[in-house]
RNA sequence: UGGGGUGUCGCCAAGUGGUAAGGCACCAGACUUUGACUCUGGCACGCGUAGGUUCGAAUCCUGCCACCCCAGCCA
């Protein structure tokens, strides 16, 4: 079991605001929160945290959370979202149980009460077109000014209306608008449209409805009509507040949900807007949306991410209203945790550099034990094979060693894991390249592990794999998408995409494993010893070949100390 | 120049008048058949800034500065 679900998150303002409320005795002593997303894209883990909020504090308090699809704009949502955001959330661990609902459930019921909203005086169609809207609306420093159609009777509101719900004028012809100041400071209240007529087809809906509820209308009144009692949601909708309070007033839908902002995340060396995840989908600088270099969730799913290790990520790095970027070596060392506890400990060769045991007889073949995770022995041990001819890591041997180089150099000892000490006899290499070719070293049949005389010390321990046995795999070492840690900080005339790294994704496809891998299940993670969690890729990894995704490396002071 | 927010260690983030939590990162050491993990220690005389109130201020008051959001018939 993961120890990353053990420490619970602290307070954050959100939960004492709804400790509060419970305290007044608000809402019956009910919590229940909505996570909302338009089914417009891909999730990713700026959407995570905002689930983790807001289950998490339905859980917290013995609430309820619904998932709710914000699907008031036909023109861009689509099934595909649906069905990926369902399967995102159910795979982060929360259950919505029966209460899946969508904006589009509420079109009837939000009709009715923009006609009560007309008949109140508190709406009005305007025939204004959008360009004449903007113009009235003013400006941050000067009011607006008052639509010419601002005064219709009642009446003739109600009859445009139904008329624009019966589809007699074209798209862009007419809007309902809401009646309050056009004189505002917040220029959501200077007469915000209701609803705008588009005569698309809905993905749910179909052709029934040829007018659409703007969000500002939609969602405080979808809140009202799940009992919602916390409508949480991102900053930039703090200035929306008022006009979220004025809907649920004028229209008195009989609840009064409250709506609580808190500062969305923004995560280093990625991005994380829809507009440019997709704009790295349709334009070929990564394979997909679930791209394991992708911060979308099916990439982190793909990279090899747990949904324990995003959900302790989304507790640490807590709730506030300030903006920030937190730095990615935080996710890195949420997940390092929750793996390093759980994934089983494996051998594999990713730059293989041929090893012949001189003294080791050619046919022999020993099966060592070595244990599955040290951190965890329940996980028990398996057999590794072990004979005369082997390949050890490219990087493991140094013909020329720096000090403190703790690995195999000519004529010095190193311990191979699970197995025997041995020492670097001789060198062959391609004269011509100044390349090692292969090894040839002794082993101490003395220092076989788990005997007696096995406890000399030797500076290093080298994972390694028996050539005869290990069996190939491609390997794909993930790094950073972007080099700087704020994409958007770029020179004149660039855009984010020129910090995009050009190295953020290396093929090694010569990588030698063990033999016990090849009965490994798509998406299982393991430990490759020594460098770091990898997870058997759930796409490409056919009966052909093996395909290893690095989700991380693992920490590497030697690489500190060279540089 | 309007309105709404936010400023506490390199990055997150507690703190709500009684003398700066925690995590990540980083540094040093211990342990180690993973240079991993783990463990130990270090890491804000200071809370955007300048004043003021107070026995006492990150917390209260005033001024200033910086950054973010808002002029979609997007959400």
């Amino acid at each position: 079991m993961s120890n990353s679900s053990a420490p619970v998150n602290a307070a954050n303002f959100i939960e004492d605001r709804v400790r509060e409320d419970l305290a007044a005795g608000k809402n019956e002593g009910k919590v229940h929160t909505r996570f909302p997303p338009e089914p417009n894209g891909y999730l990713h883990i700026g959407h995570a945290k905002s689930i983790c909020l807001n289950f998490g504090l339905a859980e917290k308090f013995k609430g309820l959370c619904n998932l709710r699809f914000d699907d008031t704009n036909p023109t861009k949502e689509d099934v595909e979202y649906v069905d990926s955001i369902q399967g995102d959330v159910r795979w982060l661990g929360f259950d919505w149980q029966e209460r899946r609902f969508y904006a589009s459930d509420y079109f009837s019921r939000l009709y009715e009460f923009a006609e009560q909203l007309i008949r109140e005086g508190k709406a009005y169609v305007c025939d204004l077109s959008a360009q004449e809207i903007k113009t009235h609306r003013g400006t941050l420093t000067e009011p607006g000014t008052e639509s010419p159609y601002r005064n219709r009777t009642p009446e003739e509101n109600l009859d445009l209306f139904r008329r624009m719900r019966a589809g007699e004028f074209p798209d862009g012809s007419r809007v309902l608008r809401a009646k309050i100041d056009m004189a505002s400071p917040n220029l959501n209240l200077r007469d915000p449209v209701l609803y705008r007529i588009s005569h698309a087809e809905h993905h749910r809906t179909g052709k029934s409805w040829c007018i659409y509820p703007m969000y500002d209308y939609a969602h405080p009144l979808s809140d009202a009509l799940e009992g919602i009692t916390h409508s949480i949601c991102t900053m930039e909708f703090e200035d929306h507040r008022p006009l979220y309070d004025w809907i649920i007033e004028a229209v008195k839908p009989g609840a009064r949900p409250e709506q609580i902002e808190f500062a969305r995340l923004n995560l280093s060396n990625t991005v994380m807007s829809k507009r440019k995840l997709r704009e790295l989908v349709e334009q070929g600088y990564v394979e997909g949306w679930d791209d394991p270099r992708m911060p979308t969730l099916s990439g982190l799913r793909r990279r090899g991410y747990t949904p324990e290790a995003i959900r302790d990520f989304s507790d640490r790095i807590g709730v506030a209203k300030s903006n920030s970027m937190v730095d990615i070596a935080m996710l890195e060392h949420c997940i390092r945790e929750d793996l390093n506890a759980r994934a089983p400990r494996v051998m594999a060769v990713l730059k293989p550099l041929k090893v012949v045991l001189d003294n080791y007889p050619a046919d022999k073949v020993e099966w060592l034990e070595a244990e599955n995770n040290p951190q965890n022995p329940e996980m028990g041990s398996r057999q590794l094979p072990f004979s005369r001819v082997l390949y050890i890591e490219q990087d493991d041997f140094l013909e020329n060693p720096p000090k403190k180089f703790f690995r195999l150099s000519p004529g010095q000892e190193v311990r191979l894991k699970h197995a025997y000490i041995i020492r670097c006899v001789a060198v062959l290499k391609d004269e011509a390249r100044g390349e090692v070719k292969e090894l040839h070293c002794t082993y101490d049949p003395e220092t076989k592990s788990g005997a007696p005389a096995s406890g000399r010390k030797v500076k290093g321990t080298l994972h390694w794999v028996s050539a005869e046995h290990a069996i190939s795999a491609e390997v794909r070492l993930y790094d950073h998408l972007f080099l700087k840690e704020n994409p958007d900080d770029v020179g004149e005339g660039e855009d984010f995409k020129a910090n995009l790294n050009p190295n953020s994704l290396e093929r090694l496809s010569s990588c030698r494993v063990e033999p016990g891998l090849a009965e490994a299940q798509p998406g299982s993670h393991f430990q490759f010893l020594r460098q770091g969690y990898f997870c058997l890729d759930v796409k490409d990894a056919g009966p052909g070949g093996l395909v290893f995704n690095r989700t991380v490396p693992l920490r590497d002071t030697w690489a500190k100390i060279k540089g």
